[in-house]
DNA sequence: AATAGTTATGCAAACGTTTTCATTTAGTAT
DNA sequence: ATACTAAATGAAAACGTTTGCATAACTATT
């Protein structure tokens, strides 16, 4: 078969016997177009096998249909649900994503959004609000509609919807010590450059201190974020003979392998210890035992960001930001118990 | 600060003292201006804080700089590694992805892969063989590079790389077989539109019945790709008294929802009863029991099939289908031992 | 010193749309 | 029938690049 790709909107206004104006017209303003018109155009375009470009149509200068996303990573349960939320939503306003990961890097978070925006994307989602000042620069200088997702903060500078991370960190200390623990350990990731984990972490220590309860520096634990590294880590916290009686850990993943190492050393959970996650990840409500986490709802958070965004792309750009705070709150399930003493 | 993002290639060559087509070369073939030159354009750039405009360089029918991907879903790990071993690899060689989701369906599938050519990719990654004669036609029609991930197959239409899905099923059986089981359930999600399940499907079923071990009806189990829909699923199979001694699940997701299943029921895994998965995820190694699998290599697969696809955008694109087999290999774990009576 | 190559750059014509403005056609009120 | 309005369409000028061809400035060759 292999017939030419060349066939554009002036083939198909030919063969519909219109002008190329009105093929484009009966795309992007369908109600400016006589029905009849519309019918004989689609005819011709499934005759012919037209497929508009849209990068023509991006020349102009207008619209491109597409959006960019910038995420740490795509490797884990961490952003997946996220993610989803917001494609889905954001497809059905006509928009494809393009979609780039950072590795947790805000250098090269800021040659992404270069590249964005060189595809001339209409708009931009990022995760939390640690981004370098030549990356908000840039957002600045060239008003682009962007929101951040995953973390809520009173003044950012752009627009953000999510969970306050602080106190979804508070909140998870206040299940733990309400359930009368005290020996408690923390396992969190690298805090720098990503804001909600340090967000999270320092609401789960200052939650505590102010109860009295200071975390030692060997209960202190710095994890990667996969079931494998918290894994390891928590085997070696708990190989010491004197181990913490809950584990706060810094989201579900790690929370879930932290779990596996208590199980592999012969320890029940909760029974033996208690061990918590923060996100509420799709799976950690089957898992067992389920973990006792605190509900960030991503799929509530990617779809209203993606409604923020689109509001910011057809509308008012200069507009203050918009921040939506979505509520968190601890699920309370089988990975934590009273302390039994 | 606010202004206006109206630069253009014209403005930075003025600035520069150069013509336009000097500053395009600069970009597209830095090979054939002065050094000198170069350094004075790079200047005019960072001064006048131009991006280029790749929707007026795709325009040129050339070059667009992005590939597209069609995934199922991005909601779970089923695709997570691969996507992001892919996604890193085209990014090395400065495409950036337009990611789409079908959720399994191949209808929609079609209109994705119209909107991601409206966008005028360079080249096209799905999953798997199974897509409509709609697909298939456009692909040939427009002659547009593209590469099937996760399947191997001998005479596929288009250019693939990965593991052999049936062989994938069958040496899982095998494994089950020669640990002595002979009850044995299987539990795979819908295998309609959906190549990889199938074929590992077929493999573990003719496997076994070549062993003369036929799968009664209520031991063939439906599940969705989610781990809480396996745990139920496999909750109602255990809660009849007469349950299988081992269960072969169609991924890893499901595997791991059904021990989590057992496990809630007080039944231990391996000794009540062995579970095995297909794809060995980045978890299934540290989780606990970690999961007996078959090795899929989604970051090898992944990396492979951006090359060929590289190849093919860049080169030849009238060779023959370039197919590329992973090898499968099981890995025996903790959640799978000899049957004991 | 004259000629043929090479290399770096500029000129100007595409590329395939969208949109403003003008024109035609149809419809309505007088 | 006439004038006026509204709706549908067309003509043509953008939009911001890339690239083939032409030119100019050097280098090397004889």
């Amino acid at each position: 078969m292999k017939k030419n790709t060349n066939v554009d909107i002036i083939d198909v206004a030919i063969k519909a016997g219109v002008s190329p104006a009105t093929v484009s017209r009966s795309f992007n303003h369908p109600d400016k177009v006589l029905m009849s018109t519309r019918k004989r155009i689609e005819k011709a375009i499934s005759q012919t096998g037209y497929i508009r470009n849209r990068a023509a149509q991006a020349i102009q200068g207008k619209r491109s249909g597409t959006v960019g996303l910038i995420v740490p990573t795509l490797d884990n349960a961490i952003f997946s649900n996220l993610i989803q939320a917001f494609s889905v939503e954001m497809r059905k306003h006509g928009f494809t994503m393009l979609v780039t990961t950072n590795g947790y890097d805000l250098n090269d978070e800021y040659i992404l959004l270069r590249s964005l925006l060189e595809h001339r994307v209409e708009g931009v989602a990022l995760i939390g609000h640690d981004h370098s000042d030549e990356t908000y620069n840039l957002l600045d200088i060239r008003n682009v509609p962007v929101v951040s997702m995953w973390n809520y903060k009173e003044n950012s500078k752009i627009s953000c919807v999510g969970g306050e991370n602080k106190e979804a960190g508070a909140e998870i200390a206040k299940h733990i010590t309400e359930l009368g623990h005290t020996r408690i350990a923390v396992a969190f990731p690298n805090v720098k450059e990503n804001d909600r984990a340090r967000d999270r972490k320092i609401g789960v220590i200052e939650y505590l201190n102010k109860k009295g309860i200071i975390i030692p520096e060997y209960w202190n634990i710095k994890t990667e974020y996969s079931v494998s590294d918290a894994r390891n880590c928590a085997i070696k916290l708990l190989d010491n003979y004197n181990h913490p009686t809950a584990i706060i850990a810094g989201n579900d993943v790690i929370a879930r392998g932290m779990i596996y190492a208590a199980q592999s050393r012969g320890l029940n959970v909760p029974n033996d210890i208690s061990i918590t996650g923060i996100g509420d990840f799709s799976s950690s409500e089957s898992s067992f035992p389920s973990i006792t986490t605190v509900r960030m709802r991503p799929n509530e958070v990617g779809k209203k960001a993606a409604s923020v965004l689109l509001e910011r792309i057809n509308g008012d750009r200069e507009a203050d930001p918009t921040r939506i705070r979505v509520s968190v709150e601890v699920k309370a399930r089988e990975s934590t118990k009273l302390i039994n003493n």
